[in-house]
DNA sequence: CGGCCAACCTGTGCGC
DNA sequence: TGCGCACAGGTTGGCC
């Protein structure tokens, strides 16, 4: 699914409806998530307050007042979704793993059909030393990622641009999708090599990076397929996509009449413009 | 270490 | 209608 403006309105969502909220019932499905589920998840968590929702790259972060954090992410399939209880029209998902009853009478699921994503259970006062989290990459928002962060990361790097910036050792919560869109926006093909970059074109994708999660967040992401936000709006962010499963079609620069291609680099498709894109 | 690629799993949409 | 294949928003572990 999910890059870090998916995950970020989806933590944005969980906090609004649940912050301060007990979870007064845990209801386990499947434990066999990508990486499985711990055998006493429903005793940890039950009766626990959630303190705090956050996100650190394309991690939810659930902090109960309880010392301990649950760290979820959702894969590529996996969403949340936030009803009212005892509600008439509940949408009922095939693939539901988990669901937390609270004390505000909602019921969080957890869906996830291709069971890609996790949900694992963290000391709050240990969670940066986690190994999912202690080694990742700056946030593409804070002001850690600039270009001289950048320019320095490719250096001597021989594997392509779009690898680089979803490589989340280089920098965090940028998905197939956003590099595509970042990319477009900086005019750099994504199969140029990256130490090839000059200063101002790492200079104009970090801008972009920036700009294009930023405007994705505001739209509420992108819902493509069914995916949606916790309470079942959509997002639209996919309305401005410039490259991404555009291929065959024209480029959206008035001047320019070339159609998008699609390549595939590093098993993904990656899609951009020939003639703006250099 | 860097870079490449298979693997994890289920669903969908397309051509025949 | 059904079958087989390509493809889907992520990450990692193993190999050279």
């Amino acid at each position: 699914m999910p890059e870090l403006p998916e995950v970020e309105t989806v933590t944005q969502g969980i906090r609004t409806k649940l912050i301060n909220k007990k979870i007064k019932q845990v209801l386990v499905y499947r434990r066999d998530l990508r990486f499985s589920m711990d055998p006493k998840f429903e005793k940890k968590v039950k009766g626990a307050k959630i303190n705090n929702v956050s996100r650190r790259a394309k991690y939810i972060l659930i902090q109960l007042d309880n010392n301990i954090t649950l760290i979820i992410h959702l894969g590529m399939s996996g969403r949340i979704a936030i009803e009212n209880l005892n509600n008439n029209n509940e949408r009922i998902f095939k693939h539901t793993h988990l669901e937390f009853i609270t004390s505000n009478k909602k019921k969080l699921k957890y869906i996830d059909p291709r069971r890609f994503g996790s949900i694992l259970i963290c000391q709050t006062n240990n969670l940066y030393k986690h190994k999912l989290l202690k080694n990742l990459a700056p946030e593409p928002l804070s002001s850690e990622f600039c270009k001289n962060y950048l320019l320095n990361s490719l250096k001597f790097r021989k594997t392509n641009i779009k690898s680089i910036i979803m490589n989340q050792l280089v920098v965090v919560g940028v998905g197939n999708i956003y590099a595509s869109e970042s990319l477009y926006k900086a005019k750099i093909k994504p199969n140029r090599i990256a130490m090839s970059l000059t200063s101002i074109e790492c200079d104009r994708l970090v801008k972009s990076i920036k700009k294009v999660l930023k405007r994705s967040i505001k739209l509420g992401g992108s819902s493509i397929n069914d995916y949606s936000l916790v309470d079942g709006n959509l997002g639209f962010f996919q309305r401005e996509f410039e490259v991404y499963g555009r291929d065959g079609k024209f480029c959206r620069k008035k001047t320019c009449k070339s159609r998008i291609l699609r390549i595939v680099i590093g098993q993904r498709s990656s899609f951009y413009c020939n003639k703006c894109q250099k």
